[in-house]
DNA sequence: TTGTTATTCACATGAACATGTGATTTTCTT
DNA sequence: AAGAAAATCACATGTTCATGTGAATAACAA
């Protein structure tokens, strides 16, 4: 037996999927709160439910800080976001924050359903719409390459030493050449990543823009 | 009609997976190939299919070194996986050289058609397990707040004024305050960070080390 | 062979940075 | 009400950086 709690301030919503989920064999959902607080209220007097469902839009603490919060003091507890929101921020801000599954209002019960047996079965229930911007993330850093500049090894050495936050001195020392041949190649970098300081460099090559 | 293609080298599973496609209504599957090669050759000559389905292990070049090829000489075609392997490297290799969805092979054929329907209504098809791997991608980078120094948000400005490549005086400018007080604060974060230069406050930072 | 690129070095100057010392005001906690 | 923390500003000094100009050597391609 599943035992699944809903945060969610839309009385009309919380009350549906409390009494569908309810009436399903092997779910049971008692608490339904309107709010992260009441839901943290309950848990520390009730017994925790195995899965969360939970909204992002809610009166007082949102439901990403809740995530938190939640999965800090009760690791145990499974959360699926159940919103209308579907920009990517809000998508990586809950996963990062420990949500186990992302799926939208739009969502019909019996999904609903379906995706917390899919959750207690080890997997991760996601509306299409969101697995594909979670897909798009990892597709993205391909174009890196197109933007890749091309420094010469020498030049990539001293890339590096600034990285690491070395002096034109130090970085001299490193690689045993005199501090006016670092100056010199710090020239022909700035030049061909059109930057004219060390901190440039610095990020650009932390972004991985070189 | 959606055109789907197969790149499997098993004869047994790529007749079985074409056969049945093929007889779908919307669906039609005229090309399967035994490699990645014999693939490029056909796209070549015929039509493009607008959707491939492709294994991992294959002779000659490997399924994910296709995907790379192919999705660079037509990046229209939607690119699923069809895999036996469930492990990270190969999920998220897949993934980043532009993949479009990653199903196990266990997966049967109805759910490999509902599949390639979602994938055309701009959903992404994953396995639930594999769906859970990629959010734990997400779920993990938490640990980084224990390294998490405690800068006031002031000194966070400063240090994001940096990593901007700002000199002091842009700093002060966009805050409105004097460069002295540029100066005040990072004396204040290079204590705090112990380091003692913008190099080392950007590196520290980009690698999320604040 | 001539031209280009990579790597090396030197001298010089104004701008930006690192650091020390000291001080005021506001805000929040005890 | 007293103390701590955060944010603000000032003055001073030595170091490091950014940039200009000029040039030599080696390696490699046209």
């Amino acid at each position: 037996m599943i035992n699944v709690g809903i945060v969610e301030d839309n009385e009309k919503i919380r009350d549906l999927i409390q009494r569908y989920l309810d009436m399903q064999d092997g779910l049971t959902c008692k608490a339904a709160m309107e709010s992260v607080e009441d839901m943290l209220d309950y848990l520390e007097k009730e017994s925790k439910p195995d899965v969360l469902l939970m909204d992002i839009q809610l009166p007082g603490m949102s439901g990403i800080e809740g995530i938190g919060i939640i999965k800090e003091k009760y690791p145990d507890i499974e959360i699926i976001m159940l919103t209308v929101y579907h920009d990517s921020h809000k998508i990586f801000d809950s996963l990062m924050a420990g949500a186990s599954g992302y799926l939208l209002k739009h969502t019909s019960l019996p999904e609903i359903k379906e995706s917390i047996e899919n959750l207690a079965a080890g997997g991760a229930p996601m509306s299409p719409q969101i697995a594909r911007k979670v897909i798009q993330h990892f597709n993205k850093p391909d174009k890196k390459k197109k933007t890749e500049s091309d420094l010469t090894p020498r030049e990539q050495d001293i890339v590096n030493g600034l990285v690491d936050g070395l002096s034109y001195k130090l970085i001299a020392d490193r690689f045993d050449i005199s501090i006016d041949t670092v100056r010199a190649h710090i020239r022909n970098i700035y030049k061909k990543l059109h930057v004219n300081s060390k901190a440039e460099v610095i990020t650009k090559s932390l972004r991985g823009e070189i």
